[in-house]
DNA sequence: ATGAAAGCGCTAACAG
DNA sequence: CTGTTAGCGCTTTCAT
């Protein structure tokens, strides 16, 4: 039932100006010690607590820093993401709001705009799968509220971005299941409306080609959940006259599910057909068999990506200062599944 | 670098005054067609995005709904806790911030003091497991800021909570475990700050009494990660003299962990220890064999705590509404690993 | 070192 | 239906 006080309640008390307390209670150098004392012990005394609303419209700032992410849950990578993001946010002082598009555009756009609208500092954004229109961004950009796109980004728009190498990490395993001489490598790809689906994809065509396959005939499905879910890839994939004896998958969260069926369809892996996925998401280590996969550096994305937003926040010169696009290396982890 | 216009640009290019404009924005009945024609065509010409903080700050409410959970991932309860709660606060035209608290008190307070500051309409938390102290969130609902317990709550203070009936969950599922057979079943629990390790630790051992089971020397073990993690536990189980035939763990979490301990010392679950959860998660389903567990209405629990805010939010008679607490019901699901 | 005054961008009586 | 006038609680010149 307490009331709330503000800076006017505790100038009176002390009959001093609400300017001398606001200096106060930042500890600004023109306030006396004495003042700054009296100040601060009357406002703990009346358990008062700044009005951000007020404080960030008077200043012209804010301390939040937004994040928009497909989703929260299920993708252990977007978690770990977080965790660095908020690492570094609080390191510098800023509170981070997240918000979920699930996988929407609309709903991407809905909460970039409640976040420029609710004058954050600054926005992290992992593109949803249905985005391929940037304005929003733009908008935000415009808006002076700086955007750094992680780990799903695009070259349609002048942005800082911290990604993966992609390209690399499905490189190198599609390079590896080539190694172990599996000979008929299928590929379930993701929606091609991301950025890492398509780069997934050139790596390991290239890998293929590179080793001399044909890619022609390379069986890749596109495998999005709506039109096409792993359950009924891998249905597909099971009923080819020409089976492949490995699949490497755009992510673990594909692999499992392609696991699951694979195994309730009495498929040995990897003795029959070899499975990888794409993460790093540590279910990959608990499933039987292990699956092999590519591990992303998740919370130094989302580290990396706060760090250089706090940077183009803070800047008194964003146009200088510039865009950077950051790419990260992935690590191949070599399990059961492919070996 | 677009210019941010506010309501008195557009009402100066209209020569029309702010409030007009301002009712226009909100679709007030007061404004006529032709006018609010006017404004919005004006409006979004310049782009123009309303200043939420001025808003918020002049109509003093907002529009956030903050949530603080001890963590985002990992969890898949809490995941689907805050889809529901998402859910039910966008049909009620709110946004959500959600905060981590890493499962440690003082960032759960600076947390809650934040989003209080923030001027949120209300608050949803799920406490941290070191959570024993309360005066936060006592502090937050004195400053008229609603708050309402999820999943893990405490009877310490008066506010309005929505559960899980843990103690329930715990007999049944231990209750299970007596009927397959099991003669001698382990438990590890939770922190005991926990309300939730506290029930789930009743309901277990109420099952053994009831059963007409000797409590005394049921084996217990209090396993919270920092003083006893899963894996050291599992050991310590192995090494008895009269080693368990059953384990019950307080969290799927902590079941897979003691299931790949087991597994990596030759243990067959269930011939050779049966092993049980607690959440509902859906890696019990993944892993081998498949766990059997306590399934939580997670996703329920978000939307009935929300909708719950939310009435508290919006009445006019806080003192009246007083405070509910709501238990919702779990679900046995027996598979492989008791069986 | 402190105060007075103006204003951030919006909402909300109160008039008319 | 529209305009005028005050604020919301804080920051920020500009004086003193």
């Amino acid at each position: 039932m307490g009331k709330v006080y503000t800076i006017h309640d505790i100038a009176i008390r002390l009959n001093i100006s609400k300017s001398t307390v606001s200096r106060a209670l930042r500890n600004h150098p023109d306030v006396s010690k004495e003042t700054k004392m009296l100040v601060h012990d009357m406002a703990s005394k009346l358990n008062y607590q700044k009005n951000i609303l007020a404080s960030n419209l008077a200043s012209k700032n804010t301390n939040l820093i937004g994040v928009v992410i497909p989703e929260i849950a299920r993708q252990h990578f977007f978690a770990q993401a977080l965790s660095g993001i908020q690492k570094v946010a609080k390191e510098h002082g800023y509170i981070v709001m997240v918000c979920q598009s699930n996988e929407e555009f609309l709903e991407e756009i809905n909460q970039v705009n409640a976040l420029v609208n609710s004058r954050v500092a600054g926005i992290l954004i992992s593109l949803s799968k249905e985005t391929n229109d940037y304005k929003h961004i733009q908008n935000a950009q415009d808006r002076q509220t700086p955007v750094v796109l992680f780990d799903r980004g695009t070259d349609k728009i002048e942005i800082s971005q911290v990604l993966v190498d992609d390209y690399k990490g499905a490189y190198e395993i599609t390079n590896h299941l080539i190694q172990q001489g599996y000979k008929n490598i299928a590929h379930l790809s993701g929606p091609m409306s991301l950025s890492i689906s398509q780069k997934r994809y050139k790596g390991f065509m290239d890998a293929l080609k590179d080793a001399g396959r044909s890619t022609t005939d390379a069986y890749v499905l596109q495998c999005d959940n709506l039109s096409l879910d792993a359950k009924e890839a891998t249905e597909r994939i099971l009923g080819l006259k020409k089976r492949p004896d490995a699949i490497f998958c755009m992510s673990d969260y594909m692999a499992i599910q392609v696991l699951k069926e694979l195994k309730s369809n009495g498929v040995k892996v990897p003795e029959d057909i070899a499975l990888a996925g794409f993460a790093g998401d540590p279910i990959t280590e608990i499933v039987e068999p292990q699956l092999s996969t590519v591990e992303q550096p998740a919370f130094d994305i989302g580290v990396q990506a706060a760090k250089r937003l706090i940077m183009e926040i803070e800047t008194d010169d964003r146009e200088t200062l510039g865009f950077i696009h950051k790419i990260l290396n992935t690590n191949l982890l070599v399990r059961e599944s492919t070996t």
